[in-house]
DNA sequence: CTGAAAGCGCTAACAA
DNA sequence: TTGTTAGCGCTTTCAG
């Protein structure tokens, strides 16, 4: 690694002045004679110049990174799509990303703070789960956007997955495919289920069929779902499949509730999707993909939403008004 | 958000100079007055002075930031485990880290080139599964530490799991558990299934077993695993199950095969842990704690070695002369 | 023990 | 059209 050089140092070799170089380099609209400015930048090239980011950081105020404040990278790892793609578009822009994780008891302020100093061109906050956040007053201001989640009265914008939409779909298409008695697992507490669950009401409305309550079940015990709440899939699916009238569709909350299902339908001796169908939402692939029979399911937009995100946070793009969905896409597999 | 203030503003107020605010402040070992000290951090507290971390960094050359060289975030998002509690030890020395993906074709140099023009303190390099990685004869000497994967020669220090090791104790506790007939789903090509095969080996030897070749299987055609590769799970176990002598416990390269091999076994009409105990590698587990019945496994060391990463990375520990491995814990559950 | 001032690399206002 | 120079906020050397 060759010593760093500096505008300085072009600008002596030539003999001329700094800021003539500084020009010639990144002020296009700066005038100057053709040649001197060809001059320069060719030897900028040979010498390999590269601006010092730091430096010119001070001088400006503001440094070419994006700030991710995600909360729960640990819950729902797989979101991990979100920075990838998020990173790989700010990538072409020449801009980093700094990533800082909430959820270890951390206050959204604290993570904010010690990403400001930094001078971060712009703030995101990602969630790994899609939920309303309550942001600190001082926070809204400073968050540009919201993935995956957003602001309890919608005051900043934000990307979140068509979670309504997705329901619909997926219950149309288990309609369209001869399903009839259709049951639904929820995820208690989540605003994701909640609004899937409208979806498959108003698909079922839109078919004039009516819904039979009975067959709308949490997947776990307690208020609010997560990885650690006590599952009751196995007694659910018991309890349906003893009825004399069963259902010939089973839509899953996500993808591990589908995992569950398909034990316990295993356990009773029942076929999929000979018997009943089996249709999800997420898309974890490792899960899906792999299931005997693949599994059926909605996927989660989190590749879109990470690179839209990135395409807004480089000025590409125009931020939404408040809130944008962002549509899920079928995946067929042989559950249905 | 109050302007910010600096060591010039604060100097001023007091009438004293700036060094003498900056002496004060930052480098105990500046002699002056207990007074005038403590005057200073007074007035600095109470104006809520925070120095400006871009100007330091001009001035030092390093700014407080740990670069991350990711590759394949994608391939087993439940890494980011890894990702997490790095951050989160590094977080408690004032550090932050700056990730930049690999996997999308970009090579390690450009991606480390990235990172340079920003000036961390240091850099470390995290793969997603445990591999060997070719670096480029110049990313050497830029990278501190290689996490997750280790270098062909191992020039550059290194945690990994300890796989071999693993497969000697998840072997063992099978054998303690009374099951002598152990057949293996290995992971085609992959280092971390190959080491595990040894670690059984040797747990056979120990315990005056012989392992029986044609239960030592790969679970996917094909030279190498992928989570894309053509699964053969389903005909190893049905054929395992229609021979003569059974195997009574099957070990997995991983929890997905894992997944898999319930799904095989239930179609075949066997019991687990019944007829035969399953365990494998990971914990993935959103996948191990949901099956049916809960799938004992060895965990992979993600945490700790984020844990053990940040704290060398913060100058609290040393760095391993070359490779480290890091042991994996037994989760036991209901499938042995 | 404390003050003044240089200088990190860059940009932009001001001069020539 | 080009050159000179003043800072951005900080650390540190050198005088006092």
């Amino acid at each position: 690694m060759q010593p760093k050089i500096s505008l300085q140092d072009i600008a002596i070799r030539l003999g001329v002045s700094v800021k003539t170089v500084s020009g010639a380099l990144h002020n296009r609209s700066i005038r100057m004679s053709e040649e001197t400015r060809r001059k320069i930048r060719s030897l900028a090239d040979e010498l390999g110049y590269e601006p010092n980011l730091i430096a010119r950081g001070m001088r400006s105020g503001v440094m070419p990174i994006i700030g991710m404040i995600g909360d729960g990278l640990i819950t729902q790892p797989f979101a991990s799509e979100i920075v990838r793609s998020f990173d790989n578009v700010l990538r072409t822009h020449d801009l980093s990303i700094l990533v800082t994780d909430i959820a270890g008891g951390r206050g959204i302020e604290q993570g904010l703070a010690e990403l400001q100093r930094l001078l971060p061109r712009g703030i995101v906050y990602a969630s790994m789960y899609h939920h309303v956040v309550a942001l600190p007053a001082g926070a809204r201001g400073m968050i540009e956007l919201m993935i995956n989640c957003r602001e309890a009265d919608n005051a900043v914008p934000a990307l979140v997955p068509a979670e309504r939409q997705a329901g619909f779909n997926v219950t149309r298409y288990l309609i369209e495919r001869g399903r009839r008695d259709i049951a639904f697992l929820t995820l208690p507490g989540l605003v994701a289920s909640s609004l899937r669950e409208h979806g498959l009401r108003a698909a079922f409305e839109t078919h004039d069929l009516i819904v039979n309550e009975d067959w709308i079940r949490p997947a776990t015990r307690g208020a609010t779902y997560s990885d650690r709440a006590r599952s009751v899939v196995r007694e659910q699916i018991a309890e349906w499949m003893a009825a004399p009238q069963r259902p010939d569709a089973i839509l899953c909350g996500n993808d591990r509730v589908a995992l569950e299902v398909y034990g316990a339908l295993r356990r009773v001796g029942v076929d999929i999707p000979g018997d009943v169908a089996v249709a999800s939402f997420d898309n974890q692939v490792e899960i899906a993909a792999r299931l005997d029979p693949p599994l059926t399911t909605m996927a989660l937009p989190h590749r879109e939403m990470g690179r839209i995100a990135g395409e807004i946070l480089a000025g590409q793009r125009n931020k939404p008004d408040t809130v944008e969905e962002i549509p899920f896409r079928l995946i067929e597999r042989a559950s249905v």
